[in-house]
DNA sequence: ATTAACTCTATGCACTGCAAGAAGTAAAAA
DNA sequence: TTTTTACTTCTTGCAGTGCATAGAGTTAAT
């Protein structure tokens, strides 16, 4: 990368599409790249995985290749563009097929599946996301999201907002799910200290929110609370866009 | 701060309802204390509204009132403890009258108002949010949308993901919002070239992805669009809830 | 008066992304 | 084959971060 390596948007578009008929910019001369760009995600990702986003950075992942940070940088270009990479390579959508029974069921499995590589992925929930030019893993996701909303004939006025809650609904639930995760008894302690202290110094809290204290009583299984509370939001919403006069069945095609 | 740092739940639960009747802990012995609480979360907020959360640091905190990083600390705990403060210091809630017209017209002054915060201080798209609890200010609103709810008689069984769902779909348009704000013209020309050069690299992305790519058209005013976003989901909420069983009018009380 | 608790300051450590230069390697040109 | 040149990788170093620690000064309780 002996160019200007934020200027360099063609480089990192080539990357991302890497898989989908692009080269990477590997030129000729020089000796032989001894990494590999996958390798490198993979390892940003199991980083990740494990000890959080904030724990990748381009020392950490060159260690792993014995090597030092800047070997990092003629791969990626810069660590944005690195995070971008993960974020894609991370995103890559399972295959499943499409319930035809209601529209509900049909949002509910593409749901899921992204709430699956959500959760596989916490830190996904840290990247922004915006449905210009992403990546093409997470193109296919919208794509296959808008595919259901023209299947089921929603009205193409309502798709955008759609699309919004979906995405929005589905990353926030994935969220606090993998929080709850990594709640081991520590974290729960904690959590629970700050609660009994708030009780002990607001003594009246529950008379100033009657209703959202009322709310938080910990169901049995409040680990399962995320993925409940997004399938009942895809209910509702499958609800208002069945009665917003779309079909009664899918059109194929 | 002499003692351990993190463990001091009780001190930041007493900094976070300090304007609610509790005491901040800055208590007998030693010297006045020479900043205050408020200023201090009021400029690192200023600086996060200037130029991001990353770029709130207790150094740049303290340079404004000429003093030296560690000042910081008995004032707030941690840093952690610092950006929750702020979070909460930016969430106060503003008064509005409930329309009592429809259930859509009261989430939609709701929605507003809270779209509003976020779009004056858009780094608390950066921030985490859950029900449980936080500081007051964000209470508040949680406490309102559910007293919304509540009024229309919204069945309690649909109200978690109501809440999940409203609170979602506001963060991630007035995310998307705010990015829109801070493209100036030199970040809508890096946009604009990277979703050329994807073009030039994938000419048959249009065949690809037939319906995302039909989506991007930008419209006339796409400042507007997340706004606009968010009102259709508003709107879509409201319908599916209000063919969910929900009553005519508002009860009050 | 003594002592303990507190605030402020200075220093330093481990960490970050990355600019810049040095050193080495392979392909192209002579 | 030799030289040149383009390209890699590696080392060093800089400016920045949160914060541990220790010291000096200040105040209130004892």
């Amino acid at each position: 990368m002996a160019v200007e390596p934020n200027r360099d948007v063609n480089a990192h578009v080539r990357r991302l599409w890497r898989h989908r008929g692009t080269t990477v910019p590997t030129p000729r001369r020089g000796p032989r790249q001894q990494l590999d760009l996958d390798e490198i995600l993979q390892t940003g990702i199991a980083i990740a995985d494990a000890e959080g986003l904030a724990a990748v950075s381009t020392r950490a992942i060159a260690a792993r290749f014995d090597k030092s940070s800047m070997v990092i940088y003629p791969y990626v270009g810069t660590k944005e563009n690195l995070l971008a990479l993960m974020q894609d390579h991370a995103s890559a959508m399972p295959s499943w097929d499409d319930p035809g029974a209601s529209l509900a069921d049909a949002l509910h499995a593409w749901a899921e599946a992204l709430f699956d590589v959500y959760l596989a992925h916490p830190w996904l929930t840290d990247r922004p996301w915006s449905q210009a030019s992403q990546g093409p893993n997470e193109q296919d996701w919208l794509e296959r999201l808008l595919r259901i909303l023209d299947a089921w004939a929603v009205p193409p006025s309502a798709r955008p907002s759609t699309v919004t809650m979906l995405y929005a609904t589905v990353r926030a639930t994935a969220g606090t799910a993998a929080a709850y995760q990594r709640m081991n008894q520590q974290g729960m302690a904690e959590w629970r200290e700050r609660a009994e202290a708030t009780m002990k110094l607001i003594p009246d809290l529950c008379q100033r929110y009657p209703m959202s204290t009322r709310l938080e009583p910990v169901t049995p299984r409040w680990q399962d609370a995320p993925r409940a509370g997004l399938a009942g939001a895809v209910e509702l919403l499958a609800a208002a866009l069945g009665s917003a006069g779309a079909a009664a069945g899918p059109r194929l095609g």
